[in-house]
DNA sequence: TGTGCTAATGTTACAGGTAACATTGGATCT
DNA sequence: AGATCCAATGTTACCTGTAACATTAGCACA
């Protein structure tokens, strides 16, 4: 006796009112095609069954799901955090949906997570690394959607990137370290990833460039606060003469910079040290910690905006965008 | 002449087999099923075509798409990125996606993400509010699928709740301020949701028992660093008596932490400051901050076992699951 | 040789919204 | 009155994987 529930369709809408599903399909899509006199009757079947919208023929027929898939490394790196709330002020009003998913850094997640995502016909992709296996490289071909990368803005791209130069950020910053009259900076990495080689390389470069000798410690854990303050013990004990750090992200500069606290070492007197994106701690934390400034937010707002172009039949304008990216002295230098 | 590039289906790789659709899609869900000559070419076919799953026809003749719809009231609040990481180290074996929507504290927000969800045909729910729209209420009832509150476990579940008692959890450190002597604490809000309001109840029941007088000081902005700089400012102009505060969370606690230092109060000889969760900068920071511990990713990760669980048929057994809290009590009380 | 069995493969139908095309009925005009 | 038009609604077909049922071929056995 118990019919089992299932949830409402047009069809049962449409035979509580009396007319066919498409009669009702066209009120939700164009009220002014259905006859005035229909409207509150329609309106009060779809209310009283409840009826919800279901994308599963669009997806099926049309291969179009309203859905955006962005992949990150991390949930928990706060870089993403605000990449994400960039990509999502701009598909929220257009109502696109995302499907985030994460890869812990490792590309043969990244890889599988693209095909969960593809076999949800997602409707285009925001990846956050410049590098890929060679079967993400032919499954998003072979999907034909529309791919953006951000993050880095001198890796060649799949199609179109977004972001801005690493190496040049790192540089600047190590420059500006030097400048203050730092002669023994150290540069702190956690897990490796391609942005990190890139703004090693700037580090080094603009070490050599002053004649001093580059050095950096790296782990293959995640960074966090506790973590720095680890690498911080390390470069204690391997290089006790240094007088700056500079630090892959913020949260590695802000570890290192509890732990000198705690050690009685004085930031900057002692040790003069340098984070790198510009988090909202690093402003708020005395002293103010010395960052690179990267564009998170506007990142993924304009990786948005531009896939959302390519969505709507907009060719490719520019294959690379670059962001500028400032330096923030704060007072830990 | 260019024929349409679309994504390979079934039926190609069929055809460059020489066999139905029918035998491939055996291949790929019973492979003994098919003759063992077969499954090279098979193999062969589907790697040259690049062949990607496609869940739309389960999505539409199952209304089954492997995806479970995630909704956090922020992204960028750590609090919910460890929640999550919680339920994706459950969902992610089990081979479902989640799906995440973020609503920035506005229940009509919620509404309509769920909505959008549920458009998808997600298989379950996991929510982190316990108070919905009434029309959330339906959706969710018609919809017939199973739903999991996280973050509380006190107010009455739609189905299922995991979490705490929030209200607990700050009268217990409310009381283990009043323990170490702070007589005039004030507590930090942010934007108030209704773990706040639990909060602020637990805070002011435990001052109230101890014959002291609550304050508490909110704004309508969201939590962060600099915000509880902010308050901290607040507080000393209208309260320069205070010896004690209590934050709704960390990021408000180490902002007036950081403040302090700025202004060269000293914690917690000055004043004690406590925060909520137990992030791992409370440990790192100097002094290490006293802080309540909550489980969050136990919670996020009991919440995906328990929607899995129910996914698989098996009926609810307990309505509401609470998990302890610890309090820290760190070097700053 | 024919019957029965089984492994392997094929055929058909289905899910639900909507584009494209078809039909209907009433009003307007000659 | 008959032709024309159009607003309103109906009908049909489609998208793709797979459950359920059907068919086929090859072999064992009586």
């Amino acid at each position: 006796m118990t019919t089992k529930k299932r949830r409402p369709t047009l069809q049962d809408v449409a035979e509580q009112v009396g007319v066919t599903k498409m009669t009702i399909s066209r009120f939700l899509k164009n009220p002014e095609l259905v006859s005035e006199q229909l409207h509150d009757k329609i309106k009060a079947a779809l209310d009283n069954l409840g009826y919800i919208p279901n994308r599963g023929p669009d997806i099926l027929s049309k291969s179009k799901s309203y859905a955006i898939g962005v992949l990150v490394p991390s949930l928990t790196n706060q870089v993403f955090s605000e990449v994400i709330r960039g990509i999502e002020s701009v598909t929220d009003p257009a109502g696109y949906q995302t499907m985030l998913a994460h890869y812990s850094y490792s590309l043969d997640a990244e890889e599988s997570r693209i095909a969960a995502l593809l076999s949800y016909n997602v409707d285009g992709l925001i990846l956050s690394d410049s590098f890929h296996t060679e079967r993400v490289r032919k499954m998003i071909k072979t999907a034909g959607i529309p791919v953006i990368e951000v993050m880095d803005s001198v890796s060649p791209a799949i199609e179109q990137a977004i972001g801005f130069d690493n190496e040049a950020a790192a540089f600047a910053m190590t420059e500006l370290m030097i400048e203050r009259g730092r002669t023994k900076i150290i540069y702190f990495a956690a897990r490796m990833d391609a942005r990190t080689r890139f703004k090693i390389r700037g580090y080094e470069q603009a070490m050599r460039k002053h004649g001093l000798a580059p050095f950096s410690l790296q782990t293959e854990e995640a960074s966090s606060f506790t973590r720095g303050a680890k690498l911080l013990d390390q470069a204690l004990a391997t290089q006790p003469d240094m007088d700056g750090i500079f630090c892959t992200n913020d949260d590695l500069a802000i570890g290192a910079l509890f732990a000198c606290q705690r050690r009685g070492i004085s930031v900057p007197n002692q040790i003069g040290i340098a984070g790198f994106h510009g988090h909202d701690i690093s402003s708020a934390i005395v002293p103010k910690l010395a960052t690179v400034v990267t564009p998170r937010e506007r990142m993924g707002q304009m990786a948005a905006e531009q896939l959302l172009a390519r969505l709507s039949g907009q060719p490719i304008v520019d294959r690379v965008i670059s962001l500028p990216f400032t330096l923030e002295p704060g007072e830990s230098l």
